[in-house]
DNA sequence: CATGAATGAGAGTTCATTCAT
DNA sequence: AATGAATGAACTCTCATTCAT
């Protein structure tokens, strides 16, 4: 029975060794410049060891993802339950936030969304992760405006903000700084229009 | 003299028919689903051939970015000189029906921006692209209000559809029928949010 | 530990495999009429196997050249202990002997020489190999006459053996075993100029 | 008559512009940094035309050291005929320089030999360049000694003198100036054994 | 349970040569 | 005669995955 435990322990944190190598990996060098013999090499582990844990390359990817997606998540209900007076705008940096930090839960995003060579099993965990984000966010939609149909705006919202990273994180000539100043202020300013819309 | 203008229309037959054979699997089978043999058989021709007419890979790739792009630019800009009294309403729906008419187009712009493994030169035209219909945008932007910061609306308006069709495009469970029909009134409320501003 | 021992015994017994297949193969048809597919099928491996004991085709190339020259200096250092009283002639005779029995050896040296087109690191380690064997030579030359020039001296004898394979190894019309003796005399002439200067 | 003169007239300068193009090529990226588009787009023709002077693109290679071989002819010529006292040395300081000169000249005559997948005309001919120059180096042999094996130590001098080359001519780490100053060290050194040789 | 050697299809790209015009 | 578009086999190298140990 102890037993038992330990092992599941023991399998626990070697699952995390694994995905902590990686993500220090993907975050440098990107989704495809990062091969399963580099994971190994970093967790310390053999390359036939993470197939034990992970059936596939991309098992990596979703967990790696849904790992992300709950941090942002956690952060996110921090900000919906401050009461902020302007909560969208705090939500909008704190998400962008999020995602200068982790360029590589971008990156996932989108290759999941857009290249979709996954398995059905794991666009659902994606889209799980996805819709939880979405709905705590129609949470802080409906303090704002209990009638409005929160979950469009939601999702609107949500996707705008995708959108700022999308389409200025790699804007060519200029410093990472003024990139992240940058989306910063679109950020603001979308979420500007909806509380507007929220407080019209 | 003749004879010349023969050739290089004849040169441009070709190119055309490779650019879309190639766009044909792009859209099929995503960027990373079709290689360069793939190409060749779709259009006809030899492997080498291609490699005539585009130096290398990425290449179709921009060549077909930036023909999207001319498109899309094309559709706005009728849009924008159309005087609509909801022009951004107009736009975002202009905007996404280009979108999931063209996967590919969007596939192409999340891979550059995001991977951004292309040469400087590649990396410069897509920009040029994307900046041309921002700009495009910009004026619409500034007919409505012309005192407003244009630019960053029409980068917030811009990125937040992108996001619309990142976050939404493969929506798994719904069909296509209905993935379109929810970004539509995603963009719609954008728009209106922007709209709204600018008439505030 | 013993297993360890073993698994890299195991290791070094298979780049001995895929070295003599290549090797094999090398001399006979030339560097540039071998490609990894034929070594791979000669040493009955696959090709990305032949990937992860040498990083690229040339490391083959590199490594069989270390090899070969360290065989070669081997048997200069024999003739040189030797106290020949004619050591030069002796000297002339191993080397050709060498290269005859190794074409590819000198092969190698040439293209390394000629196109240089190998890494730093790679044409590094050549001249590394090169060089040793004309420290050797210069030994015998210290020994005959210690007061003169010897480096030069050596230098002038090494490349002077050098020119004569490449100059003769493939006279056309001839057997390979008037080749072979035709070096032998060319050889033998030349240490004969070289001794009289150390005897003056 | 007149008219079949001119046009033989035409098609030599012809071949000679296309030779022209391609030694300028070779000498400057090597023989194998040089296809036949390149030549073809330097020469001012196309592809298709080489081949019409040029069964192969081989045929260039011999070509130019035909030419090659029958420029340094004459100057060694000159220097036999100049009845220097010490004509081994001039002989090799001549030919040293030409093949400083002519790097590609050099480059082929090793590619002639080691690879040898020429045809047998085509290695005839190459031969044929090389027999006639040691020929002519014979002759300077029997001018100083009469009885001596003139065609041994001709053989001999001129192959170690290419052996200089070889062996020398890319030594890492060196300028261009010090090797040439080096090379004319180690010609000038093997001249003069042989010189010794003829005089003592 | 863990290893990492081994696979081999597949990638993008090149280029001497041909041949219809 | 001259063109250059077209070929397609060949090249080196990569990497997710398997499986004997």
């Amino acid at each position: 029975m102890v037993l038992l435990k330990l092992r599941k322990q023991e399998r626990e944190r070697r699952r995390e060794i694994i995905l902590r190598a990686a993500q220090d990996l993907f975050s440098k060098r990107g989704l495809s410049g990062v091969n399963m013999r580099d994971i190994a090499r970093k967790a310390g582990v053999s390359v036939g060891f993470i197939y034990r844990y992970f059936p596939a390359r991309a098992d990596i990817f979703v967990d790696l993802f849904e790992a992300g997606a709950a941090t942002i998540f956690e952060r996110m209900k921090v900000d919906v339950e401050a009461k902020d007076p302007l909560p969208l705008r705090r939500l909008a940096r704190t998400y962008l936030d999020f995602l200068h930090e982790n360029t590589m839960f971008f990156q996932m995003m989108s290759h999941f969304m857009l290249e979709g060579r996954l398995s059905h099993r794991a666009l659902q965990r994606v889209n799980d992760c996805l819709r939880r984000i979405m709905d705590g966010l129609e949470v802080a939609f409906e303090n704002e405006a209990p009638a409005r149909e929160s979950r469009t705006l939601a999702h609107s919202f949500f996707a705008a903000l995708n959108g700022v990273m999308i389409s200025f994180a790699k804007y060519p000539g200029r410093s990472p700084q003024e990139i992240k100043k940058r989306t910063y202020l679109l950020g603001k300013t979308i979420a500007e229009r909806f509380e507007r819309e929220a407080h019209g």
